[in-house]
DNA sequence: CTTGCTCCTCTAGTCGCTGGAGGAAGTAGG
DNA sequence: CCTACTTCCTCCAGCGACTAGAGGAGCAAG
């Protein structure tokens, strides 16, 4: 297994250099080893993890989430309760945030369409953003 | 009309008193009139501009689009190509959103109901997020 | 050996707030 | 009129999760 610089890592696992330096930083990555020259080399189980990590991020997980996660995987024999209830959470959070962005969406279809093309005057967006009370939904 | 003060004002608009100082600031707001005691003073209009400001922030737009938007109510001679442009942007922007956001909540289901309570060691929540390739979608 | 890329550390900036310190002004009750 | 309480003022620091830049060192290919 040849080691894998952080140009590399940053490729593989889609995430910019410098947030690799920031997760290790804040501990969501384990402190590499380093070449002669100081410069941090990265195994498989490195793009794994960061992956993992990228992916949790894309869930809308937040670093500290991401950091009990980790922990737990590094402990299998810990039982999975504390990682179901943070997943369920999220779940939570995303049928909200669908739910919310669905209405929003409503309300800007209909803004865009109602648009007449012409002077500001008459414009529906300005409108219908000034007052809340002509929002499609009550959603938010 | 009597004059309105900035607690007020927060309390109509549902915005906090540390932000709404943060959007004048960012000229969101018009420096307001102050009282002889130095303390800031609103009137309707800014009521309404307000509840504007925060119904396009709940919506996702960004203080740079507000402003572009507010400007463009304050000048109702121009023609609202630009407004129209802004929300058509959002529209797109909030449809990828909730894809997005859909695709995750089927991951996210399927992790914790894949959850058999036992161990870390069999726990899906992990391996799921582990491996991107076990992704339900591939809309992210 | 030189060119050009990657990497290092460190610092500062981004966005959209949020909270606190320390003090002045306004208000309601006695 | 005095006191107590609330609201307001300014200024400054901090949050999360990066992102960007300066200034310098390492390394691989021609």
């Amino acid at each position: 297994m040849k080691p894998i610089a952080i140009g590399e890592l940053s490729r593989r696992a889609a995430v910019k250099v410098p947030t690799i330096r920031f997760y290790e930083e804040r501990g969501l990555l384990p402190t590499p080893e380093r070449t002669e020259g100081n410069r941090r080399t990265y195994g498989e189980a490195d793009v794994r993890t960061l992956r993992f990590i990228r992916h949790a991020r894309e869930l809308g997980f937040e670093i500290e989430d991401i950091r009990a996660l980790l922990d737990l995987a590094g402990h299998p024999e810990r039982p999975c309760g504390e990682a179901d209830a943070i997943a369920r959470k999220h779940l939570a959070d995303i049928d909200d945030r669908i739910a919310r962005l669905t209405g929003l969406r409503q309300e800007m279809k209909a803004m865009v369409e109602q648009c007449s093309g012409g002077d500001v005057r008459e414009c529906r967006i300005i409108e219908v953003l000034a007052d809340h009370g002509e929002c499609l939904s009550d959603r938010h």
